[in-house]
DNA sequence: AGCAGTAATTGATCCAGATCAATTACTGCT
DNA sequence: AGCAGTAATTGATCTGGATCAATTACTGCT
């Protein structure tokens, strides 16, 4: 039985009908034959160690990505050679769209840890697309999930202080990471604060200050990476209480 | 002649292979058997009025819309009341794409001009891009180029002096006008400094403050909505102008 | 185990840009 | 034309959070 089962797992692991983030990633909602068509095309199981990349800003767009396990970042590089980080990236999640609209990738991706993907041609997967309304219907689904995420960080950071901001970060990363199987109250932190402090637009000493305050308030336990969230509805107070004696609060009339 | 004329013009309105717009706009590169079963699902020529809503958040998704003339504001409303400004949008641009995501509008669009649009009925656009290859990479590439749009603005938003940002809010306006055949250097702002202000996270006696250096530098001459750009390299140098001082210029090693 | 390089914390100071306040355009209405 | 409401400008003040500086963990290497 033991022999059976690890021949049983190995099976497992190349299709997507078995990959416990089926519910999450691009094949959602896909019948039978047409998941067979899907993992025709997907190139399995690359491995990307620590603090590589798996694509870079400007290369030719040639192959999206799957994320099994591990974590990326995805930033931009400005002429300085600043970076900006736009986004972290969990399992089930797909990176790499950017590079649609001109063939070439928009950002780079690096991995915060050792990671697992699942590469898929890009050409080969429009192509299924077209074959797949259900498959189209995924990948929009998915682009515009990215435009709305980003559209929510471009509102933090435009009128959020600090505390509301990192707040809603951890808030955000807590909900992702039990969406896929993790607990929502306790976790790693696959970021250095640095990069964390990059994303929201603040300063490394400002996220420091913050943790230790959070940790005062009782809100969280911090110990270095690993994040207990204690309250998790004095952490939703926070990232929710609005600016609302902040610039700009024109109500829409 | 005259009267020929005039038949002509309306002939010409309804379709796309027609339109002023056409290279920017969904129907891009499609040819011309794929046009007219586009132009059959079009609703052509809707007006809205200024300071009308086009859709509003929350609101089930029906159709997305090409802008043919006006310019709208795409901003999200968080708890308070409050909007974030997402974005504006020019002629030949398509809104209502981040709805995909759940079948909902995730923003609301509201004209800041008197305006005409094209109404897609988005169901049916999307089944006609399982049909039209072409017409499905042209909504993939549209969505992609929001996506970089919007990591660009989260890049001014959490690293870019207020200066850097307005002077680039500007280029990029000034870009998209050229682009759809208006002057570079001399426009109207449909927008209001609040509004402005609102995207770019600041103040708006910050807005105004630098307007008025930039006309005292001799970059710009600002007659209340109406902009002159006199000097471009000067504002491009103002745009790029990175904060190499600033936080979180950690290179890439 | 020990050393070197990097990440994180903590404290002190400073400043870009927000906020407050007052004035001066505009814009739409009747 | 005149009045009311809103948008924009300009100036004075204040502050959240950046910057600077120093110390204290870690982490990886040999």
């Amino acid at each position: 039985m033991t022999d059976n089962q690890v021949i049983n797992l190995s099976e497992l692991k190349s299709h997507c009908q078995n990959c416990s983030l089926y519910a999450l990633c691009l094949p959602m909602g896909l019948e039978s034959g047409d998941l067979d068509k899907l993992d025709q095309v997907i190139k399995r199981r690359q491995s990307v160690n620590k603090n590589n990349y798996l694509f870079r800003i400007g290369e030719p767009l040639k192959s999206v990505y799957a994320i099994r396990s591990g974590s990326f970042k995805t930033f931009l590089t400005n002429p300085d050679g600043t970076e900006q980080i736009v986004g972290f990236s969990l399992p089930g999640e797909l990176i790499g769209m950017d590079g649609i609209g001109d063939g070439r990738h928009n950002c780079s991706a690096r991995a915060l840890e050792t990671s697992s993907v699942c590469e898929i041609p890009y050409e080969r997967l429009e192509s299924l697309a077209i074959e797949i309304p259900g498959l189209q219907h995924q990948l929009l689904k998915l682009m515009s999930q990215e435009i709305q995420q980003d559209q929510n960080l471009m509102m933090l950071l435009a009128q959020m202080p600090t505390e509301t901001r990192l707040a809603s970060f951890l808030l955000g990363l807590s909900r992702r990471l039990s969406q896929r199987g993790y607990a929502a109250t306790e976790f790693n932190l696959s970021m250095s604060r640095g990069d964390i402090a990059n994303l929201l637009g603040m300063a490394v000493e400002t996220i420091s200050r913050l943790l230790t305050h959070f940790q005062d308030d009782g809100i969280l336990r911090v110990e270095r990476k690993h994040i207990t969230v204690l309250q998790l509805d004095k952490l939703e107070e926070l990232a929710t209480h609005c600016a609302s004696h902040h610039p700009n609060n024109s109500n829409i009339g």
